[in-house]
RNA sequence: GGGCAGCUAGCUCAAUGGUUAGAGCAACUGGUUUACACCCAGUAGGUUAGAGGUUCGAAUCCUCUGUUGCCCACCA
């Protein structure tokens, strides 16, 4: 076997074997437990590969790699987003960047640049995270845009319509300027921007000369204002309610309102009401019966009714004309430097334009039973908290806008006849299909939000509504699936949007059953988002995301996946280091090294690890002895607590636990003390036999986190060919009692593991008083050291030192403490400072034992175990006393050193 | 303004209310006795953000304060 680990050729050439193999397709033709299915949250096909992508596909790989071990049939679904608005803005670029027109361009023209676009990148992302060693199915992937996807995106529009949930209605929606299209609430966040409080001065129309001013921060608005309201329990402008002040530009005579919407604090009491674009004032003009007066268009550009002076400016010059002109007026009365929060397009940009359109909404249907299979834990968070997010943003939840004004897109399945009110339902042919005689009528030109589709990403992908294509795909085996793992960053646009849609789509009544039954998946997993050194999220705008496939190049699949895992704690953020990749690459080396010395050994052919039963059958429970024993629990316990840790999605403690077995218990000590019987010239036979079922058992245990090593060490030992290691049933708990007991062991009981932390104690002791000491040399050991059976050769061996001699005292020798008894050693300089301050430290401790016993309240109230345990090491710390106290006051003289 | 989550060794993080709060990295000291220097052995490093409280016992539970990050809602 080489020396070095060569990664870079193990795991190209396995994955090729995997695919060629087609072993990641579920499959029925062997025994199966059961029926799994994760969802991948597809990415947007205009998307990046990132560092989130790769924690997101290790996790998962983990968790479908682990079902296939257990038996379980598994469907891991994947595919693509056709990401909307996103894709549309980058076709329309490099159609820019080629001299083409967007806008000269028909529907259909532009939707044959963006279809060829997007079948360039559309399994990019998918193809870049293969490097990684995923179990996914890729023939099974969809594609947002697909036509039966389509088909079932366009079917849940029309059955919602068909309930009443969906309206055509005239709104106030988010209006990104920039790409032309209204948004929901959702794809909008609020910045702090600097900006200015401008305080406005209208003319009373029956007093001229007397004034009524008011703050605004967008006095652009100022043609759109149609009336001044103000608090009505606020006696300042009590006199002013009811009489018509003069707006500067155009100049007309609006009315004073009183509106409990005004706050008296701010500013300076009185507010001008633009219904046409601000959400709070269309409120106001509604209650008052006000007009719209719309001055701005869906360009940004200011329309013909803001007058000469701002028709045809951008919003942004306007606002300074506006100033200009007021000022010039003398209306402008001051202006005062203000920070506020101003909505801003996730994908422009910019400043949104709250603006009064006709869109098409969707009234939530089962927001109650969304909300209820969170609280009564038939759909369960881990990290369970953002179950709080989820209910908060349902209690609160807003009619969702989900027509979008681009092309790109599902077109939304209604036509208009031509001539009729839009408005008017009877004029309107809501199908799938268009109407027979559909050349007289007008398709919508909007098409669906592209979370409108996501939302159904459950359902569609395993053939709804379909029944052919649902049978065809194995619905009733794979849905619900089992675990999704995302970012808690779309719980409101996707998680709870496929949980209503399931609801509402799939039969049932309210009964906690029938929730159970459609909600999409039983278990959602929130992954942390990653974030560099400085604690900030990982952006390309940024430029501080390193470039996934080189991380691969630098530390292998396998390095990454164990870097990224071990650095992911439930419920935290992950601060990326690229230290922690290498950490996993060197684990995944020391493996390696470890199976490496295996074969180096001599005993044995790869038939003797080529199953279970040929390991177990070479055990004999009479050529065990207590270190043998203890490490088959150690590997028991850790089996347990894997299994125990990714019951929760506890990945990070898991493979920390897998990690300190190998490393701790079997290479630093089980590996060590093999060595040791091997040069006291012991029989290795059964030594060896433990040691290829614990190699075995931990390959398999880590073949989901790193399946490439695994797989190529599982090959190179000889235990096994014939299938891919994911496939090869990992041992079940009665497997393991009865491996265990044919050893002589019991896998609760902790003895053998006791004796052996007790000698490694010893070991412990010894070396640190060689380091002290600064050499070798005879180690003495004084009288009342008892040894435990045939460690004293071990001990000697595992030091390198000769044997152990016999010293009636210590004299002034240093001397290392330990549970077995007294050592010391030879050495020039005095090592009893030392001494003395940990007699001091035991003092301590006997002190703080004692004071606990001698509590009356501690004896009657703490459970006896902690009571005994006490007592325990009581007399543990007093022994340690004793005989330190004996050392250093019969051959040093108490008075000197207390 | 409301909510959520943090605050533990120089750094990144652990620790079912129960013994003397642990790892890794970094630091320091030593080591290539044929698995591994991508390693091993050892040393040092702590008022668990602060203050109260509950408890026989608190890093852990409660209250308040400070502080950091995120989410939601927003006064024009």
């Amino acid at each position: 076997m080489e020396h070095d680990y060569d990664w870079r050729e193990v795991e190209d050439r396995l994955y090729a074997e995997w695919l060629a193999a087609n072993a990641f397709a579920p499959r029925d033709d062997g025994p199966s437990s059961g029926y799994d299915a994760i969802l991948m949250p597809p990415p947007n096909v205009t998307g990046v590969l990132h560092v989130g992508h790769l924690l997101n596909g290790t996790l998962q790989d983990v968790l479908v790699r682990r079902a296939w071990q257990r038996g379980r049939c598994v469907l891991w679904q994947s595919g693509t987003d056709h990401a909307g608005i996103s894709l549309q803005v980058k076709v329309e670029k490099d159609l820019q960047a080629r001299g083409i027109d967007p806008s000269s361009l028909s529907r259909e023209e532009f939707l044959g640049h963006a279809e060829r676009w997007r079948d360039c990148h559309r399994d990019r992302i998918l193809c870049q995270l293969q490097r990684l060693g995923i179990c996914c199915d890729l023939s099974r992937r969809v594609h947002t845009l697909d036509p039966a996807y389509s088909r079932t995106v366009l079917h849940a529009f029309v059955e919602l319509y068909r309930r009443g949930h969906i309206y055509r209605g005239r709104r106030m929606v988010n209006w990104c300027p920039v790409s032309g299209t209204a948004i929901s609430d959702e794809e909008v966040f609020m910045q702090r921007r600097p900006g200015k409080l401008f305080y406005v001065r209208y003319e009373m129309v029956d007093a001229p000369g007397e004034f009524v001013e008011v703050a605004t921060t967008r006095p652009e608005t100022i043609p759109g204002d149609v009336a001044i309201a103000v608090h009505p329990a606020d006696g300042r402008h009590a006199n002013l309610v009811g009489r018509l002040c003069r707006r500067p530009f155009p100049e007309a005579p609006i009315p004073i309102i009183a509106d409990e919407a005004v706050d008296p604090k701010f500013g300076t009491g009185a507010l001008k009401i633009t219904p046409a674009h601000a959400a709070v004032d269309y409120a106001v003009g509604e209650r008052h019966g006000l007009p719209c007066r719309e001055v701005i268009g869906p360009d940004g550009h200011m329309g013909i009714l803001a007058g000469q002076e701002l028709a045809g400016l951008d919003r942004e010059e306007a606002r300074e004309r506006a100033v200009e002109v007021l000022r010039r007026r003398g209306l402008l009365s001051r202006e005062e430097k203000y920070e506020h929060s101003v909505g801003i397009s996730e994908r422009s940009g910019v400043p949104i334009e709250p603006r009064l359109s006709v869109q098409w909404f969707l009234r939530y249907p089962k927001v109650d039973e969304a909300a209820r299979a969170v609280e009564r834990g038939l759909l369960r968070f881990f990290p369970a908290h953002w179950g709080k997010t989820y209910l908060h943003w349902l209690e609160n939840i807003q009619d969702w806008c989900i027509s979008r004004q681009l092309r790109w897109g599902h077109r939304i399945p209604v036509w208009y006849r031509p001539g009729w009110d839009r408005n008017d339902p009877h004029g309107r042919h809501v199908s799938l299909e268009a109407p027979p005689d559909g050349e007289d009528w007008e398709q919508e030109d909007d098409v669906l939000d592209t979370w409108f589709s996501s939302a159904l990403w459950p359902l569609g992908t395993l053939g709804w509504p379909d029944g052919k294509a649902m049978a065809a795909k194995h619905f009733d085996c794979f849905y619900p699936t089992s675990t999704l793992v995302t970012g808690p960053d779309i719980i409101f646009f996707w998680v709870a949007r496929m949980v209503i849609f399931s609801l509402e789509f799939l039969p049932g009544d309210a009964s906690d059953a029938s929730i159970s039954r459609r909600i999409p998946f039983r278990h959602v997993h929130f992954t942390g988002i990653i974030r560099d050194d400085r604690g900030r999220k990982m952006s390309k705008s940024l430029g501080n995301s390193p470039e996934p496939l080189d991380l691969i190049d630098r530390h292998g699949a396998d390095g990454v996946r164990f870097g990224l895992i071990s650095s992911a704690v439930q419920g935290q953020d992950v601060q990326f280091s690229e230290e922690r990749l290498a950490q996993g690459q060197h684990f995944c080396t020391k493996l390696w090294h470890a199976c490496r010395l295996r074969l180096l050994q001599d005993g044995t052919t790869p038939s003797d690890r080529s199953s279970w039963e040929a390991i177990v059958g070479r055990l004999h429970a009479d050529e065990l002895n207590f270190v043998d024993r203890a490490i088959l629990c150690q590997l028991f316990d850790a089996r347990l607590r894997w299994d125990g840790a990714l019951e929760f999605y506890e990945f990070q403690a898991g493979l920390q636990r897998l990690e300190r077995f190998f490393r701790d218990d079997y290479c630093d000590w089980y590996v060590e003390v093999g060595k040791a019987r091997r040069r006291l010239g012991l029989d290795c036979r059964a030594s060896l036999a433990v040691q290829d079922l614990v190699l075995r058992h931990l390959l398999q245990l880590l073949s989901s986190a790193i399946p490439f090593v695994t797989q190529e060490l599982w090959h190179r030992l000889g235990m096994g060919t014939e299938r891919p290691l994911h496939m090869v049933p990992l041992p079940d708990g009665d497997f393991w009692n009865g491996a265990l007991e044919r050893c002589g062991i019991a896998p609760a009981k902790e003895e053998d593991v006791d004796r052996c932390a007790a000698l490694r104690e010893v070991l412990k002791a010894l070396r640190a008083l060689r380091t002290d000491v600064g050499g070798g040399g005879p180690i003495y050991y004084l009288p009342g050291t008892r040894w435990e059976d045939g460690c004293r050769e071990l001990l000697s061996t595992l030091l390198g030192c000769g044997d152990f001699v016999a010293l009636p005292a210590a004299g002034d020798r240093p001397v290392a403490v330990t549970s077995w008894g007294t050592f010391a050693m030879d050495h020039a300089a005095n090592g009893r400072e030392k001494l003395v301050a940990e007699l001091g430290q035991l003092r301590r401790h006997v002190a703080a034992n004692r004071a606990k016993l001698a509590d009356a309240a501690f004896l009657a109230k703490a459970p006896p175990a902690v009571v005994e345990a006490t007592r325990q090491l009581l007399e543990k710390n007093l022994a340690l006393v004793a005989r330190l106290e004996g050392l250093l006051g019969t051959e040093c003289g108490r008075g000197k050193f207390f």
